[in-house]
DNA sequence: CGGCTCTTTGCCTCTGGGGCAAATTTCTTG
DNA sequence: CAAGAAATTTGCCCCAGAGGCAAAGAGCCG
């Protein structure tokens, strides 16, 4: 991109510095915790060292395939490379709005963007308590348990959870929870509401469009 | 790659055909459930329609600056374009001990599934560690303290969170977090990434559609 | 200092990213 | 059904830049 060959006005493009800068940093991160040559390293993945040292002077940008690689060597993920928010050493940054979360109640609370919103509860399932049926709906939920133990229905399967375990998975999977333990079970519930970027929601349920 | 200039025996390599169909797939849905036209997409990205189009269909893959572009577009990440769900059918994950965390010294542990809008982890914050300059990005962040105390700071303002409390606030704050005890502190992180530019491609008078 | 290993840099080659414009397909309408 | 308009695909071309090789730095140790 940056300049056309027949002499495009260019558009806005332009790696974020930032990102490729991270990512540079990241690579080589990866291999010295390693404790790997360049050359070691650079065989391991199929490439030169001389390149690899680019890569991680951030003299040069792998292409996909290169940065496909280098994350499955390295045991990572593309998007972990990239310093795309995710599980990984350096992103571990963010920090919190005080919330007068009152003890044994509810910590819950809504911030930001009114339109998408990520919604925490912490919930106190009693023992007795049958199946709730959930809404199916897009989006995600997660969930970990603060005490007790909880038996989670997704889909067909069915999962036992004890103290710090916690599930992820997509709304619109079926799902249902109960106790499973004398006292009840006591949980942090976390979900959203998004997904699908245009979203449809705004086009009723007609048609849109015969075809 | 793939044959040297010089005549490189070529070394492994080979964009997992799997993964590059995926993205083109993907580039395709993305934009369909926006209901952009190639050529107003491949504007938004600083492209040519016929290069999307080519990336679509799978005939070319994406730089990565493109890559970054386009999961910027789309208000996804680019592991999310890539597909990296990662092979995660048990969306359960257990507790067990958080890892020592390499950089700064902190440490997590993943608590959900990677590759989705939202991200779960555990973490923990040793005493010492000094303030982490965090990057103020799009979306929501929520925390819950585990154990220990934590101090975090939002914007300008300096809270103090015990176990139990949790907070709920906008990633765009400028935020940092600090133990604020001896031991340091634990706790629950959940975040999401949100689309910047706010959904104005169906809500109101707009065209859509007319029939 | 002279060798040894690891990393960076100069230089060169050729792949393939990516734009433009024409061709083709698809949906609308007269 | 044909004329038109809008959207997608394809032919063609060009050069930025991926990536290899080999030589030039850096540290290290005896």
């Amino acid at each position: 991109m940056t300049t056309s060959p027949t002499g495009t006005p260019a558009a806005g493009e332009q790696l974020d510095d930032q990102e490729v800068a991270g990512l540079a940093a990241r690579l080589r991160e990866h291999r010295l915790s390693s404790r790997l040559t360049l050359e070691v390293a650079a065989a391991r993945v199929g490439l030169s060292p001389a390149y690899l040292s680019r890569l991680e002077t951030g003299r040069r940008q792998p292409s996909l395939p290169v940065l496909l690689g280098l994350a499955r060597a390295y045991g990572t993920s593309v998007s972990g490379l990239l310093g795309e928010t995710m599980a990984e050493p350096d992103p571990v940054v963010r920090g919190g709005a005080i919330e007068p979360g009152r003890a044994g109640g509810w910590g819950y609370r809504r911030a930001g963007a009114p339109g998408r919103a990520m919604q925490a509860l912490r919930v106190h399932v009693p023992p007795g308590v049958q199946d709730t049926v959930v809404r199916v709906h897009p989006g995600e939920e997660w969930l970990y348990v603060l005490r007790g133990s909880l038996r989670l229905t997704l889909g067909d399967r069915v999962h036992h959870l004890d103290v710090g375990d916690s599930a992820h998975f997509d709304s619109l999977t079926p799902h249902c929870i109960a106790a499973d333990s004398e006292a009840g079970v006591e949980l942090l519930f976390v979900h959203t509401l998004l997904q699908s970027p245009g979203g449809e929601l705004c086009l009723g349920g007609g048609p849109a469009a015969t075809h």
